[in-house]
DNA sequence: GCATAGTTCAAGCGGTCGTTTGAACAGGAG
DNA sequence: CTCCTGTTCAAACGACCGCTTGAACTATGC
């Protein structure tokens, strides 16, 4: 069996890019729990993709909702922090809806669909994940991305100072639910549509759509 | 073991609305699947929470998955039937994309949220299953509205004619992806939210926001 | 009464689930 | 070499899964 040096100890003179068994099973997670569920995906479907032992779930993370936690956390971290990065830059001014609405937006595809099947595969599980049919599965989602939701919902209401506080949070929880729906799509292309082929365009629209909604689709 | 008489024979005289064990089936299938997905959901906890034994399951629909089938058919058939009636009348004259939104959003909303608790429970699952990790649960949600998806989208064409067809279709999928959401939110009041209290300020919102995102937010 | 068709039942089928066990193996430190 | 710690392994645990069986029960038609 073909392992390498362990983590802890000196790397070799050369970097040896070799995956660690951890890391196999944290990639194939995030394949199979973004395409058939967390229910709907075994231990073993996982660890037989992985080339690991079953047991290597337990010793590495201690069980499997244990592995989907690291898995959701190790996939969003970049996209927080990226979106920590914007809002800090843009609370310096008075930023436009839509200059807010970017923010959240790209992190969530640009950084995840540019970055060819992998970075789908990730796309796909942070949105499969986020409204997955468990409330317990959506809170772990939940969780991950808790600390910026406020931090967005207040510059949202001091961009939109007409609208009404529940029409803020309304159109919050619609841009959270489309971006989580566009992002489940990844990797299901449906042949004729344009933004398939370009993924930018699909942020573009997106944005265009969401920007519309909320200058013209709040109540006051 | 009280049960009552079987569907076949005459009725008695009175009308006595007792539920059959092939209704009780559905209505806990409603219930459970639309609260932990159809995965998450096992068919002994089922026929517990339904009175039944489990052999009843595969006596009545065959499979667990055909029971799915048969409980979506019926939670979609009043939606799809008024979905229809609205059509028929809005082809008749050049209705405005907000009457075609409206025909869409309604009898999703409208019809199910407004019978209170049942209704709500119709809702949830709907939605749920509408977006299922699994790709077969979904494409069972999709074979259920397909016939009228293709005249929705037609009718939204012609309704925005200077939109190109890809960002009609892109609309629609947005309509669509909201609406399940909303509907998967019922039985979930977050507290302080307007829509909880007044089901029919939900529609009105959901429907203020499309018609804006459509009329502003779609590339030519 | 008796046969018949429709429905319900307890029990059990083979299979898969998440998790645990205890031994084997590896590499570094003394 | 000898410990020691970290990691992997085959095997098995009890529990639960969807589904099936064959008998019992019920109401109706003759």
């Amino acid at each position: 069996m073909p392992e390498q040096a362990v983590a802890g100890g000196k790397e070799n003179s050369v970097e040896t890019p070799v995956e660690t068994t951890r890391e196999r099973l944290l990639n194939v997670a995030e394949q199979r729990f973004g395409e058939g569920g967390y229910e709907g995906t075994s231990l073993r479907a996982i660890t037989v993709a992985a080339a690991a032992n079953i047991a290597a779930v337990n010793y590495h993370f201690g069980s499997k909702e244990a592995l989907l936690r690291a898995a959701v956390a190790r996939a969003m971290a970049p996209v927080n922090t990226e979106r920590r990065r914007r809002l800090d830059q843009l609370e310096a001014g008075s930023p436009t809806p839509e200059q807010l609405i970017r923010a959240f937006i790209e992190p969530g595809l640009d950084l995840v669909l540019r970055r060819g099947e992998r970075g789908a595969v990730v796309a796909r599980f942070i949105g499969r994940i986020a409204f997955d049919p468990s409330q317990r599965i959506r809170d772990l989602y939940a969780a991950e991305s808790d600390p910026i939701e406020s931090r967005y919902l207040s510059a949202l209401q001091a961009a939109l100072p007409q609208a009404a506080p529940e029409s803020v949070a309304f159109g919050y929880v619609n841009m959270l639910g489309l971006l989580a729906l566009h992002q489940s799509q990844a990797l299901s292309r449906t042949p004729g549509v344009a933004e398939d082929e370009d993924p930018s365009k699909l942020a573009e629209n997106l944005i265009a759509f969401l920007v519309a909604a909320f200058d013209k689709g709040l109540r006051s």
